[in-house]
DNA sequence: CCAATTCCAAGTGCATTACTCGGTATTACC
DNA sequence: GGTAATACCGAGTAATGCACTTGGAATTGG
């Protein structure tokens, strides 16, 4: 039941885009370094937010990712689904194109993926990355610069 | 974010325990033919599921396994943990030893796998085996025999 | 033109999962 | 008392998926 790297680096990207979402596009070397992933990993994952409209980018020299939409419009579950596929915690209940069971049985368990499925998709799709943007603020009340260390 | 083979099967397989609780012990060969899972397999499920105190076991022959309280006191929480381990999505929200990260701005994505983690918690330690006994009898009406298909 | 960047497809090493296998210990039943 | 049925245990293994890496091509500002 964990998140890979996919879900935990995209979002700690998409925030670190967010922060410098003033400065106009950033590059993926700047996040890889901010953020201490891979570059050419980040890439794979920019791949995926671009193709959700979750961020735009900008080609050739000084070009970079910007974020699609306000940092309040960007929820936490579209990055994650964007990147991770379905939250569902077993197949048979993804929500789009579920994995038939033959088993009646099945139907009972299914009552208790389902409920962690919608419990999951409740708590990510409430949060938003201006939500995380403010929790920032608040825990690191110095200064921006705090997060380049 | 899927649960593993582990958590599936356990919860199954407790089910299985909890409607044939009345008989007595169960050997894990039936279980294992009607829910079709590999009997050598379940054999490791269930020694988890014992130094968890959620089954009993019976050695010999004619022996088998009994469910350690009833269903109603048995969470699918409980279950779940004691196959899986923790349910944290992210190792530094683990409920105990978390993993430590260096980052400062971890911290803020932490708050988001915090209430995942809280979320999940709190359906699976709200529902027991006795709730998905109910939703059995409920879905599979006609009578008992109906499991066995 | 050149360097910096995004974009793309494929390959790779490693860890984990989902089992299997072989054997021992225990006990009901004949 | 023997035997079959069961729980118990530890090690081994094939397949899968994850977390990248590699090697480019396309685009664009300076």
């Amino acid at each position: 039941m964990k998140l890979s790297t996919k879900g935990r680096y995209g979002v700690k990207a998409m925030l670190d885009l967010a922060l410098h979402n003033s400065e106009g596009q950033v590059s993926l070397k700047s996040i890889a370094e901010r953020q201490e992933i891979s570059e050419n990993y980040l890439e794979q994952l920019f791949a995926s937010l671009r193709k959700a409209n979750l961020v735009k980018s900008i080609r050739g020299s000084q070009g970079g990712y910007m974020l699609a939409a306000e940092p309040a419009n960007i929820t936490i579950g579209s990055i994650l689904r964007a990147l991770e596929g379905s939250l569902a915690p077993v197949d048979c209940v993804m929500e789009t194109d579920p994995a038939k069971c033959k088993r009646s049985d099945c139907c009972v368990t299914k009552f208790v993926w389902q409920k962690i499925r919608d419990s999951i998709n409740e708590v990510v799709d409430s949060i938003t990355l201006e939500d995380l943007i403010n929790e920032y603020k608040k825990t690191n009340n110095k200064d921006e610069l705090m997060f380049y260390i």
